[in-house]
DNA sequence: CATGAATGAGATTTCATTCAT
DNA sequence: AATGAATGAAATCTCATTCAT
């Protein structure tokens, strides 16, 4: 997202005159872009130490910017973090608008939410760390953030038009609680990779490896579609 | 004055050698309790704040003990969050063991097992965020841990066992890695205690009330007997 | 939206020359009135914070003009100080000026000046402040100042050809030095309105009733005309 | 006061055992000190530069101790301020107890009160400059000072009964309001020693003096006398 | 065994000021 | 004339840890 700001920046008008500059567009996205490039460099620093390891230092550092910069537009490290956290959410939901489940038929929808799952959990392992930092101080800065209810997933509702569209045509078992299958959903991938480094301490096994992910992603997909289908 | 205290501070007990003194064995009962107290001061301190955000202020407040005395016996903040997480980890092992799941008959077993993890989580919600902090400073603490393998659960192997029987009675279904089976048995109720502010806020809806938890736990039984029985 | 403000702001006037431009004298109008509004927001920072408490960016806010302005027009912070004190100095000389403290009778104009000091002081309790910050810093300011002589109160002068008048008709007594009659006309206000809160916090006794104030007028009064009365 | 404790802080128990040490004393005291040291250090630099301008490093480097030390016994600048505008009440109350004005007669104590506060304000011009501190900040440190209304001079009540006693005797005038009077008493030395900086400057005129300085208290003596005297 | 006092390093945050147009 | 973006230096405050009995 940010990082596609970048590609169309030049910073080089040519020859143009200097009063002929479009002067505002290139400030107005110079100051997006410091704010973009904090938010990333802030989101690696969080997800990498949490929120009360995270040092303002090292987030100008990595965003190659002065720190005071993180205040100017942060106000402070609590309220960069809810930034922070607001746009992972509005990335996951930006990509989960993009899965277009109703197409598909019910089952086949389920197992793609949950290979969709767990691929994004390893493609964003970041969202992880910032999810149990965020619960760590009980969400308070999603009951302060004013777009909390934004972040609702579409996909509880989708979900509930898939199973329904299933028990009619009786391809799917009724009496599923969407809320309660999108949380297995998540949790069933989340539980693994967030407690990866425990979990192969303790087991002296690398979950890690392509094979134990595949093995994983079947495990889940026969879990959870094992419980929703009508034999 | 500083200069001159340390004239007369020799540790001096008059000509009594040190063995002799009659207050030995009370004065070792007082160094494990006070022992157990700043551990358990440190559990509710870094269950509440993480790592990254415990105070050691704090937990000499919580524990009623002198700061000093938690250097004395822990050498660091690091060393006692490992000395926390380690009897956590015991805790936990231990409550398992009196389980006696291999007393029941397999399907009844597993239905078991899902309900102590669910009431275990319940109950020590300090685990989940002591699991938390430890994967977030990637196990690092377990791993410099000479106990880690002690800590490897048992049932896995117990797991392994109900699963074959069944296997043999008929009465579940073949090819179940019981390593697999035992992360999912954790993921569905950690993820739904652990991120519950973090989905209380977004879905503008309680997971806490009595009915919630009930349905919460029918759920997660039938996710996993659903799966694992033969029908 | 900001965009847009931009668009038609390139300060190109074509090829008129600037001097030519019909808009010069319009500009330095609005030049002035910048410098105003931005001595105004001064004047009131430095009269609620002090020097040391006064925040450049609150006094551009104030001013609702941006803050690189006022380093255009007043160089630094403290040169800022300087003139919102010099301008504090000549609004009250200006209105001593239209005393006329000659045309009366030496008594009814020693109470016409402790009556006016205690009003101007009551209107304008922003002087105190400045005046408490200006010592603060040992006046250095006003030693800085060119003007620092041009603010030498005339009212001295005017005191002295007022208590000598009045020595000579035998209504007041001789030997007044007008220098400490001024400080002492200055004081009796200045210490009640300045220290305001702190008395009235200790006495725990609103100061600023209307009564309270009638009451300390009097008794002002009373005080100098009382010494400076012959009997 | 702190000055005091200095003295009697013997370092040596000489063969005293250590057990038989009054070790909490010892401590207790030199906890004290370090206190009584870092509130002088304080006193010096608020009186200096304010409260805005004063700077905790400064204080600690004043007081010869750890900056966080100030914190440890201080908790923060704003506290330790209220505790240095307290110790200051505190002392100028201790040393008006010392005045004994009820053993003179009601004319002489008046200006034994007025050569009192006048020489206080000149030895301890700090306090001119704390109280100038404390009203800029609305007595904020005073309001919130549960003592605040200890500090309440006890001289306003040993006024009122030696102007009583005046009246009766017939010596002084009757209807002074003490707390006026005491309000006049105090403003009059007050301004000329806050704002001797800005007013030397104005009337280029050193009025500090020794000459300057009699001068000035022969005006204030005049003046008050002049005013409650019965002619 | 136990402790109150003290500290250095480093964290967050602030603030006057300058840059670049 | 006017501005939003950016900065370096320094301020306040924090925190794990050690000192000295």
């Amino acid at each position: 997202m940010h990082e596609l700001d970048f590609i169309n920046h030049p910073v080089n008008y040519g020859d143009m005159t200097r009063d002929a500059m479009p002067v505002t567009e290139e400030r107005l996205r110079d100051a997006d872009r410091s704010q973009g490039t904090i938010l990333a460099a802030a989101r690696g620093e969080f997800a990498e130490f949490g929120l009360g390891g995270a040092r303002m230092d090292r987030i100008a550092e990595r965003a190659g910017l002065n720190k005071r910069l993180i205040y100017y537009y942060f106000t402070d490290k609590e309220a960069l973090f809810q930034a922070v956290l607001e746009q992972a959410y509005r990335d996951i939901r930006e990509a989960e608008q993009r899965l277009n489940l109703l197409e598909l038929k019910p089952a086949e929808a389920l197992r793609r939410l949950v290979e969709f799952t767990w691929n994004y959990y390893l493609d964003h392992p970041e969202f992880l760390t910032l999810l149990n930092s965020a619960n760590l101080h009980k969400a308070r800065h999603l009951q302060e953030s004013q777009r909390a209810r934004e972040l609702n997933s579409p996909l509880i509702e989708m979900l509930a038009q898939i199973l329904e569209r299933g028990r009619r045509e009786g391809s799917l078992r009724g009496g599923v609680d969407p809320l309660q299958l999108y949380i297995s959903i998540a949790a069933l991938p989340y539980f693994y990779l967030s407690n990866n480094h425990t979990l192969s301490a303790i087991f002296g096994r690398d979950l890690m490896t392509a094979k134990a992910r595949n093995e994983r992603l079947s495990h889940m997909c026969d879990l959870i579609l094992g419980y929703v289908l009508r034999d």
